[in-house]
DNA sequence: GACCTGCTGCGGGCTG
């Protein structure tokens, strides 16, 4: 037979294209051929020819459908043909959603038809008898969750060793959206306890979007050695990008009426009539740009996507067109989703979705003409990823519509509101987007959370452990290094306090599952390790004003945005998850307050220099330019090109840190500490001195540029924000808060800048 | 001013 990818008509690209071909199993090059492959791609190619070779592990990264799962696949099922295996599972992926599973399981299914390998889907919708046929036969390939393989532990642990036995590499898929998580960290402390059951290194290959440091990621897939991962980049040429930053103003020049359905609907927690003027503007644009093609559009919020899907309906049905906008959020049942997802998949029919994040990751959609994105998002990776979605047709620009409401202002506006925070971070992501800068992954923090998850996960597997092996195991090799065997010890030593029950000892110094910990691992809630949102009820003098999601540091003391006014925690109830508030008295609520993403130093110091900065960005509309020329306006009004500390007036000041999100927290909690009231924005911290005795701000800021800034105790707040949180004590909480949410140790040296030292 | 992800074993009732 002759090579498709070696024909002359020069498709195979420069060289070795066919080389690389020819390399590959006879069946493996039947399917290709089968499949009327004219060529291999960039990635295919280098892939063959560093994974046909030796054992080294590789990180193979391009955009979303570029070819990266065949790139690792063809040349490992090649090897797995040329030399069968022995017994159990002989290739293992392992990736992190369902549907992602159940597409490779359809892809791989039709190329392993032709070299007679099996595989074997593993997920919670899998039926137990597909389960236990795979089990009491494994081979071929295994496409498994991290909470499937983390099950198969705790409940057949004694199975592990020979279900892997001949296991020669595994295989992660999203190693992007995964990296230092606690999801991320569950799965590669599973991946180490593989090796460790097996009693050999098995390869790992990772499959990933390009990030800003692959440097890193590297780290992360094989900690022990990073140097030895291979980076396999596609090198597909850079497409063009085309953007547009729109502007509104709620309430302002494009003020249409209000509708009488939706005046009279209006109620607690739905937009003032000003929002929803500039809602509809936003629709009336979308609909005249997006109908008739496939798009996506993110609304950042389950709310959103309602209000946009319905708006773009309400336009379809006026016209007595077919509507072709639906909304795609978790809360909606999956027979819908499904549904959406389909329809943009098959591409018969114009489609746009509204959508969260949740069509940010997973199964190939199919050709987006546009992404939209209402708002800015966290991260300039999210950005990218979801901006990877769009124009993959050769020669097809990117195209990205991004909209930026910006409030109405009065005499009575707030400084944030003055300063249009969130078109500078639009602008500033653009920005950071073009110029390739992405957030690098963080840095490692202590998981502890997820480490109690392991402890009690692998005294299950083995029936009982000892403190040594544990350490050797999680610690040592696995992925929970930055813990020292002293914390390691202060955290068992918890986990085994009899008012805690997790661990028991047995008079042999083996830890065993105690009462509580029987409970949790019994149950099959244990085996996700991610943390499912608990509710908080907010409570203004006795009286219930909702709920509220904790999910990241709150303390008493703090201001909130809540039901559309502002509030100051005064206590936080955990064991009863109630929080007492009060009303809050000056100015109107901001439109940053409490809690969010983390956003990172680079996009906030970005920020800063969208407004101090004279250039006008070609991508922004009339309305966009007129809203930065006001907020360049207030920046210099404000002085904040020399200054640092600005006195707004009422005994209130600005620090102007910035800083990203964690750095900005700190100094907060640390102004909390000495007595002040303190709101949060995005590089400015709003300071006032609360009772009669006017605290000295400045005395206090040196106090902090000493280092003597945090003297968290725990006790005033709430450090639990992840699923076994609640065990730990003060000290555990602190030191994981620290090392992953509260940026401490920039503090000294950021208040001695603020204060010009 | 977020968003997202995941899940076993067993018994009872029903169908073919």
């Amino acid at each position: 037979m002759t090579s498709p990818v070696s024909g002359s008509d020069g498709a195979a690209g420069a060289g070795g294209g066919s080389r690389a071909f020819e390399r590959l199993a006879e069946p493996v090059r039947r399917w290709i051929w089968r499949k009327g492959w004219t060529e291999l791609r960039d990635i295919q190619e280098r892939a063959i020819a560093v994974l046909m070779d030796g054992e080294a592990d590789a990180i193979l990264s391009a955009a979303t459908a570029g070819g990266k799962t065949e790139a690792a696949f063809l040349p490992l099922l090649s090897s797995v043909i040329d030399r069968p295996g022995a017994g159990g599972f002989d290739l293992v992926y392992v990736g992190p959603l369902r549907a992602l599973i159940n597409d490779q399981f359809a892809r791989l299914e039709d190329l392993c038809a032709e070299t007679g390998l099996k595989v074997h889907p593993w997920h919670g919708d899998i039926a137990a008898g597909v389960k236990a046929k795979a089990r009491r036969n494994p081979s071929g390939v295994l496409l498994i969750t991290p909470e499937s393989l983390e099950a198969l532990f705790v409940l057949r642990g004694r199975e592990v060793p020979t279900l892997f036995a001949s296991t020669r590499a595994i295989v992660v898929d999203e190693l992007h959206a995964l990296l230092d998580s606690p999801r991320g960290v569950h799965m590669r402390s599973l991946l180490t306890r593989v090796e460790i059951a097996v009693g050999r290194r098995i390869r790992r290959i990772g499959l990933s979007a390009t990030l800003g440091d692959m440097g890193l990621a590297r780290a992360y897939l094989r900690p022990e050695h990073p140097e030895s991962v291979e980076l396999i980049q596609s090198r597909a040429e850079g497409q063009e990008l085309r953007v547009q930053l729109r502007g509104y103003r709620a309430g302002g020049p494009n003020r249409p009426v209000v509708e009488p359905e939706e005046a009279r609907d209006r109620g607690e927690g739905t937009p003032a009539p000003a929002d929803l003027a500039a809602r509809r503007a936003i629709g009336e644009h979308l609909f005249s740009k997006l109908r008739g093609s496939r798009n996506l559009v993110f609304a950042g919020s389950r709310q959103n996507v309602e209000l946009y899907a319905d708006l773009l309906r309400q336009l379809c049905e006026d016209r007595a067109l077919p509507n072709e906008f639906f909304p795609h959020h978790a809360s909606l049942s999956r027979d819908h989703r499904s549904f959406v997802e389909e329809r943009l998949k098959a591409g018969r029919l114009p489609t746009t979705a509204i959508c969260t994040s949740t069509l940010e990751l997973g199964i190939d959609i199919g050709d987006i003409a546009c992404v939209g994105q209402i708002g800015a998002p966290w991260s300039v990776a999210s950005l990218r990823q979801r901006l990877g979605r769009s124009g993959r047709r050769a020669g097809q620009p990117a195209v990205l519509r991004m909209y930026a409401t910006e409030a109405a202002l009065d005499s009575g506006s707030h400084v944030a509101d003055r300063l249009r925070l969130g078109l500078a971070r639009a602008i500033a992501m653009i920005e950071l987007l073009v110029e390739g800068w992405c957030e690098p992954p963080r840095a490692e923090a202590l998981h502890l959370s997820t480490l109690t998850h392991q402890v009690l996960s692998v005294v299950a597997e083995r029936g009982g452990a000892s403190a040594r092996r544990l350490y050797a195991t999680l610690c040592d090799r696995g992925p929970f290094r930055r813990v020292d065997p002293p914390l390691f010890l202060r955290l068992l030593r918890r986990l085994g306090d009899p008012e805690v029950a997790l661990l028991e000892q047995a008079p042999d110094g083996t830890l065993l599952l105690g009462r509580e910990g029987e409970r949790l691992v019994e149950h099959y809630s244990f085996y996700a390790v991610f943390h499912t949102l608990e509710e908080y009820r907010v409570v203004a003098q006795g009286k219930p004003l909702g709920t509220l999601p904790v999910s990241d540091v709150l303390v008493a003391g703090m201001t909130i945005v809540f039901s559309g006014r502002r509030w100051r925690i005064v206590t936080i109830h955990d064991r009863d998850k109630v929080i007492d508030v009060e009303p809050d008295k000056g100015g109107r609520p901001p439109p940053f307050g409490g809690d969010g993403g983390l956003v990172h130093d680079e996009v906030v110091r970005r920020m800063r220099e969208v407004l101090a900065g004279s250039d006008q960005p070609i991508y922004l509309d009339a309305h966009a330019a007129d809203l930065l020329g006001e907020a360049r306006r207030e920046f210099f009004r404000l002085g904040l090109r020399d200054r640092s500390i600005v006195d707004v007036g009422s005994g209130v000041m600005l620090l102007a840190t910035w800083s990203g999100t964690t750095g900005n927290g700190a100094l907060a909690l640390a102004l909390l500490q000495q007595g002040f009231r303190v709101a949060n924005f995005q590089g400015l911290v709003e300071v006032s001195s609360q009772g009669e005795t006017g605290a000295d701000l400045r005395g206090a800021l040196s106090e902090i540029a000493g280092g003597q800034g945090l003297l968290l105790s725990g006790e005033d707040g709430t450090l639990i924000s992840e699923k076994f949180h609640h065990y730990l004590d003060n000290e555990l909480l602190l030191a994981d808060a620290v090392s992953s949410r509260l940026d401490t140790s920039e503090l000294p040296a950021m208040v001695a800048e603020l204060l010009g030292e």
